[in-house]
DNA sequence: ACAAATTTTTAGATTTGCCTAAATTATAAT
DNA sequence: ATTATAATTTAGGCAAATCTAAAAATTTGT
């Protein structure tokens, strides 16, 4: 394949497979299983094996059958513009349209597949080149350049220490809409004040204000010991 | 069909059928024909008749055989939806990320098909609720209604009268960068004085300064008597 | 009015992306 | 190590949206 650029001939559907492969390489091993990949998009095995075909011809995932998938570097860049646009895209909903971050993930879905460099750059532009993304989640820069931030879950923390909320491991609108009930966003100064050994809720403090959350909560927050946002 | 609000589960080609037949039945008599959609739609007349009855199925167009089709009142209003999405991000694209008027129409092909009832709305509200697109032409509001603004194509004027450039007949890219290269735009005061006899060539005054356009270009913008812009 | 030209439709094939059911390969268990 | 189970792939089919080639209907010209 000569000088493919690709990125323009791209079909949706590809890149959301391409997306999802992405997701799943992050967190575990090396090869992303074929049945992950089908759990994840709500779709059959078998449809995947055929996408991994089409998607290896292209030269933008490595698949030997039988061996799972891992994305090659050019499927790797691909995977980054697409997380770019979906981020920026979320940042644009609630900065300038008042979408709420439990609406923006649909919308974004959508948004992320079109195609126009001049688009997304002057949006990056637009929105002051955001480093993060309304669940905290870091975006990708022109290059597809990003460091993830360094934090932690706020489950992890010991005791009497604490930080800012800078992120959400889970980001359904249903966990997000829970947080908004209880007055819990990113910014929040957070401190661990005591952890109950039956269930391993945590009774924090929260800008001041004391609450009880439970474990599973508190898996899914991320807190920063600095105050950067 | 019970009730249908449709909407949401049209496909892309499905509504690019639909603003096709509506723009083709704006000008004309009523019935459009078959040859006439595939030619602006790049597209065989086979293609076209499978499409229509599809969305005939639909009860989205009126379809007889050999008798061309029309827009039902649903798929006039779906046309319309359309038509108001493209337009506002039009608007969008100029006015917020600095795209020249030349450079919008292509993304808003995408743009148009993203589905978001909320998403239209707080962009119509970001900007202001505008009521005529980068060219001219008018955006329909929520409920599909709009009216095509009062205005004549300046070749059709009389000597010594005039009125603000309002609108572009042809939004071709073409057209619009020479426009730009000869400083014209809409807003410009324009004033014919003279029509060539023997080519139909016009002198004209454009914001003070005087200039000769041909007759194509002149059948090509619209102005307004008053200075409604 | 009737043949010729044009327009439109049908028939049959192709590609993408998905499905089910069956076969194959890998992994786990005893 | 061999069997049972789980994961993956193949085979064959389907729907959407397109195409080409051929047939049918309409319109036009004289």
């Amino acid at each position: 394949m000569y000088f493919c650029v690709n990125k323009y001939l791209m079909t949706r559907s590809e890149e959301n497979y391409i997306k999802t492969i992405f997701h799943l390489g992050r967190k575990g091993t090396q090869e992303v299983a074929t049945n992950a990949i089908a759990e994840l998009m709500e779709t059959k095995p078998s449809s995947v094996t055929d996408m991994i075909k089409r998607l290896s011809e292209k030269d933008l995932v490595n698949y030997k059958r039988y061996q799972g998938v891992s994305l090659t570097d050019l499927g790797n860049k691909t995977a980054l513009g697409i997380i770019r646009k979906h981020r920026l895209w979320e940042v644009f909903l609630v900065e300038k349209l008042d979408f709420s971050w439990d609406e923006v993930h649909e919308v974004a879905e959508q948004l992320e597949h079109i195609k126009s460099d001049k688009l997304i750059d002057s949006l990056d532009k637009l929105l002051a080149y955001p480093k993060f993304d309304p669940h905290g989640d870091p975006i990708p820069d022109k290059n597809g350049g990003f460091k993830e931030r360094d934090r932690e879950l706020l489950s992890e923390v010991p005791i009497n220490t604490g930080g800012v909320c800078v992120g959400v491991k889970d980001s359904s609108a249903t966990f997000l809409k829970f947080l908004d009930k209880n007055g819990i966003a990113l910014g929040n100064q957070i401190k661990v004040m005591e952890i109950e050994e039956f269930d391993g809720s945590l009774n924090i403090e929260i800008d001041g204000r004391k609450m009880q959350i439970s474990h599973v909560i508190a898996s899914n927050l991320y807190i920063k010991a600095s105050d950067e946002i």
